[in-house]
Parts: C-alpha cells; structure tokens; sequence
DNA sequence: CGTGCCCCCTGTCAGC
DNA sequence: TGCTGACAGGGGGCAC
C-alpha cells in the first residue's frame, strides 16, 4: 500500500507520541508478521525506550536506545496508528502486533492535563503482506545498504540516476519499482512520474539518457513533495498514524484515470499490465508501446 | 547475475 | 440477493 509519502506521512504524526518514549507491553496477535525468532522481537522490544521515528524508502523505523531499530514495512494494507489513551476511536478491524507505550509527548491537538502521554501503537494489517522485524545495527547496516538511494535527498542527483538507468535494459516501471535503485517508490508514483518525465512506462531504461533522465529526476521528486505535502495518496486503505486519510488521491494525474483525459492535452489515458501490475500513461504526451 | 512471473492474503466491487 | 472473477498501493522466491 505506502510508498514514500504514505510511510513519511504516517513518521511524521508518529513523532511527537513516541519520540521519547517507553514501550511497556507487547502483544503479538499474528507471528507470521514478524520477521525472524519471536523471544529475541519480544525481549528485544520491551521496556525499550524510542529515541527518534525515521524512515527508510517504504518502511517506518523506530530507532531505540538499546541501539536496534524496529523496521516496519505496511505490504499492502498495513496501518501504524497511534491510539492515544483513552481512546476515541473504536479499535481497528485486523490488529497484527500492538505496542503499549508511556511517556510521550502529547498527541499533537489534543488537550491534554499531563506533559507526558501512554497508548498503544497497533500495527493492523488485513491482508497481513507487512512485515516487522526488529534489527540490530550491524544487521540495520546490511539491509538498508540493499536500498537504493533516498529520492528527496540531495544526494540523489539526476547524473546520479542517470548512471543507474544505464545499468538494465529493464522497462523504465520496472526500474522505479526495483527498491535496490530507487528506495520508495511504487505503483502510484512510478506512473505519475513517468507521466511528469513525458516517458512511457514501458521504455527500455538505458534508454533514457540527458534531459529524459533530467525530467524524470524532476518529476519523481516533485510528485513525491506534492504527495507528502498533501498527507499521501488514500485510494482504500492507507490511513495516517491519527486514523486519517490523505488527500493526494485527488491530485494524481493518470493513474487509476483510465479513459479519463490527460491533463496536458486531453487524450484518453491508457492502462497497460506488464509484471502485473497497471501501469497509467497518456499515449500521446508518453509515446507510443516502444 | 539479471529479469520476469507467481504467489502470499483478504476485502471490495462490477457483472451476471 | 448472491455468486464469480478481477483487482488492489508490496515484495520474496524461483525458474530461466
């Protein structure tokens, strides 16, 4: 479900309720959402304190003062909702792992008598094709090191990307979807991008030098910007850590808008499947199938 | 080694 | 109303 904007919304309202933090219970309803030993995740996370909420391409990372970092990666259609205490919500319909937290700061716009909040921190997960696993930091070393490059960094330069669309011969879909090139990216924005880049989905990526790789390198950025800044793209599933939904669904430009008109120039939008996977192209601004 | 395909699982919706 | 099939934002494993 998440991709980049989705998991930096979702860190973003985590901050403030956990930074600081003390996990005093855990509750493990579904193991096979946990990645590796059940004991050493359990043992591993209690009575830990959160230090700070980052992220990671699609993945959500809390890292703690024992020096290990709790990864969570939201598959499909996984939720990280704080549940601040009491709650005001019912609880949420298919809860995986549920952390029992104390000492927080207070939830953001909620009045409340204490400087310091408890609640809990549900991982929900319906389909159940997320993942938690909790890392030490030379196994953290590793497996990010398998990530590509963070796309709104300014590491991540267009020469940069550039270099690695020379690498594979792959569609330029495929590329984007590939974490180990590009960390954070999904099905939604690999096909806003592609649009924005004026480069149809299918293009062979070492295909794509100089200024096509220049406008993709714009275009991926500022599509993901615009998603964060609008809390994320909400087409069923994704809520933020509160329970809301996002409003940059109503701002995509040809995904999920077949036969709808471009909004360049108005020619009905295109829905291929390839690996898949739709992917959303106007045939006139994007090319034809190269 | 790189690449593409299948599958993991549940829920929802369109069509009959 | 109820059944069936298509489809869904991800990613690991496996065959080629």
């Amino acid at each position: 479900m998440p991709e980049l904007p989705e998991a930096e919304t979702i860190v973003r309202g985590l901050a403030s309720p956990l930074s600081g933090a003390r996990i005093t219970g855990v509750r493990i309803l579904r193991p096979d959402l946990v990645d590796g030993p059940l004991p050493s995740f359990r043992q591993g996370l209690h009575r830990a304190g959160i230090e700070e909420v980052t992220r990671r391409g699609k993945n959500i990372v809390l890292r703690l003062d024992t020096g290990a970092r709790l990864v969570v990666n939201l598959g499909m259609s996984g939720r990280l909702l704080w549940r601040p205490e009491p709650p005001g919500d019912p609880p949420p319909s298919h809860p995986g792992v549920i952390l029992d937290v104390e000492g927080g700061n207070p939830a953001a716009g909620v009045p409340s008598s204490s400087p310091c909040s408890a609640g809990t921190l549900v991982y929900n997960d319906p389909r159940r094709f997320g993942r938690l696993r909790l890392l030490a930091p030379d196994a953290w070393a590793r497996w990010s090191s398998t990530l590509g490059p963070e796309p709104l960094s300014s590491t991540f330069t267009a020469a940069a990307l550039e270099e690695s669309l020379q690498g594979t011969r792959s569609p330029l879909r495929s590329f984007l979807l590939d974490q180990r090139k590009v960390a954070g990216v999904g099905n939604i924005y690999a096909s806003e991008a592609c649009f924005l880049a004026g480069l149809h989905p299918r293009t062979p990526s070492n295909k794509v030098h100089g200024q096509g790789a220049r406008r993709l390198h714009r275009g991926l950025r500022r599509v993901l910007r615009e998603a964060v800044e609008g809390g994320g793209t909400t087409l069923r599933d994704y809520r933020t850590a509160q329970g809301w939904e996002g409003s940059h669904q109503h701002r995509l430009r040809v995904y999920g808008r077949e036969g709808r008109p471009c909004p360049h120039c108005s020619a009905p939008i295109e829905r291929i499947v390839f690996s898949n996977r739709s992917a959303y192209f106007c045939p006139r601004c994007q090319g034809t199938n190269p």
